[in-house]
DNA sequence: CTGAAAGCGCTTACAG
DNA sequence: CTGAAAGCGCTTACAG
């Protein structure tokens, strides 16, 4: 690589000084000479200067670079998120560094060590949920944090997530005609919040409409077992006769099964789900799904991340901020 | 946030000098006592001390992060490949910066350069082939830079992609006994290899087999033109028996019509396309598709650039490389 | 209106 | 085996 051109090159080549070259670069132009300025601007055109933002950096301890840490990348869910994000952070002049921690909270931990080495402004993270004493410091420091997706206990940290309570609610209204509906998920831990409250809302919702959802119709595993698990689910004496699989790859074990079983959908069993999917719309029949609004979600947590930045002492964003799902009502229910 | 820690902290707390401490922190333990470094580990422990890691590039020139830039990180292939180049970066050390162009070149001049500025030791692109300029910069510069998926005429960067002649002649001979073949297409333009690649591997290919592609048979617009285009490709006197559809966005665009024209799948016609999709194995019929290995093809990009990181002057690697695509025979033709 | 000087937090020859 | 000094490329009081 060619030597780099620094400030002092255009101070030289300007016939001023680096000290006003830089205030030139930060528009500090109050009190410039209009040929002090010219001068400096032509310099920079003719040397091709371009300011080092690590140096910049290092004197303003701001990076303009914020970090995510995602569960994988690979979900669409997440990465409508994180375009919202980046496109949020390219108007104001930041970038992006994204992290997928496979939910695992040791790669989190080096994850969040590395970014704040790194000195990035601000972390917004889909957090393991294992890293309490972690989040907790940064809490304690005031480094600016949102969560996406997972409530962790009893820590202050804004959170933006789906009202899963009201997917749920909305999963039984969909299946209303229906007597023995079975809920399908992935497993359950205490920190995944969107599984653990759409499990809970959709019992609970049930309940109110005097149907009980026994354990039998629980159908739980990692995405490959839900094969296995659907097996058992449907050699029940009294199978089920609509189903609400609880995410976007849930909805593919079960279609999957369904399509090799020849269960149809809906006589044999009605379908509703959690995230819209690319062929939802030209399935056969086309599926009704209920959706979150990734982008403005992803979006919301930029803004929160950015009002932490602002002003780190701010307390008022510390909540948490509930998004409303949408049915997009098609033919599987 | 509370006054950070830094390497004279530990000095001081240590006894020793920050030099010592920094040899230390870089494992330069050659003639180091015993007791110095036990001194110096404790006292980082105490402390808590992280090393900052923006100084130690503004000293080393170097900012152990690359970035990528894809014309639109929603698209299956680019995430996919994101994915692979991240962990290959993390097993380094090194993170990603993601940048998303939209196929548009002064979008992606600006985050080239704010990427240089913030002195990332390579770029991995996406190009929009409008930059041509200064692409050749960076070549001059001998400034890492590996291009994916886009070739763009004339400039010796290294390139990964599709072996699009293949998947061409693969989609040819999965539709061999088809009468009249059609292709479907995002509009094309010179510096958009792989359709422009696609398109003439197919003409060519079925050229061999001594069948004419007329343009009639070529239906090419933007997504949300696609259905209009179907609709008068169907209307032809002779309508296509098969359709080769170009990406994954087309693909949907097909599959979406002929859902709507009642068209049936493969028997009014035959259907393949490239990219694979996550309901390709449960769709009705299960979906003939031509894929990338895209994780691959990402970890060559990175191991590219990589080598070029670690030598700057190897013009070794300078070449293009092109992956095979592969079949998954399924049941749409 | 502009410049000299100090400093951000590291690393790296070099001296001893 | 360890430390003093210079320097990476900026910014920012402060002086004039």
């Amino acid at each position: 690589m060619t030597k780099r051109i620094t400030i002092s090159d255009v101070a030289i080549h300007a016939g001023v000084s680096k000290s006003t070259v830089s205030q030139y670069l930060n528009g500090r132009y109050d009190y410039m000479g209009q040929k002090t300025k010219e001068k400096i601007e032509s310099a920079i055109k003719e040397l091709k200067y371009s300011p080092n933002m690590v140096a910049r950096s290092l004197k303003q301890k701001s990076s303009t670079t914020i970090g995510v840490i995602v569960a994988n990348i690979l979900h669409v869910f997440s990465t409508q998120v994180i375009r919202a994000i980046e496109d949020f952070c390219h108007e104001k002049g930041f970038h992006v560094i994204v992290c997928n921690a496979d939910d695992n909270s040791d790669k989190e931990k080096t994850y969040i060590d590395m970014l704040r080495a790194k000195q990035v402004d601000g972390i917004i993270a889909f957090p393991t949920g294992d890293n309490v004493a972690l989040y907790q410091g940064l809490l304690e420091e005031k480094y600016p944090l949102v969560f996406m997706d997972r409530l962790v206990d009893g820590l202050d940290i804004p959170t933006v997530l789906l009202d899963n309570y009201k997917a749920a609610t909305l999963a039984v209204d969909l299946l209303k005609d229906y007597q023995r509906p079975a809920i399908v998920t992935s497993p359950l831990k205490e920190n995944l919040t969107p599984r653990m409250e759409r499990l809970i809302g959709f019992k609970n919702e049930l309940a109110k409409h005097g149907k009980s959802l026994s354990d039998e119709y629980i159908a739980c595993g990692e995405i490959n077992e839900i094969q296995k698990k659907l097996t058992e689910l449907f050699q029940l004496s009294e199978p089920p006769d609509a189903i609400f699989a609880i995410n976007d790859r849930v909805l593919h074990e079960v279609l999957s099964f369904m399509n090799y079983q020849n269960i149809r959908i809906p006589d044999d069993v009605a379908l509703v789900n959690v995230d819209d999917v690319s062929f939802a719309e030209f399935y056969q029949p086309a599926l009704t799904t209920i959706s979150q609004p990734a982008f403005e979600m992803g979006k919301k947590a930029a803004e929160l991340l950015f009002t932490q930045i602002k002003n780190p002492q701010d307390i008022s964003t510390r909540e948490t901020f509930r998004f409303e799902p949408m049915v997009n009502r098609r033919k599987s229910c």
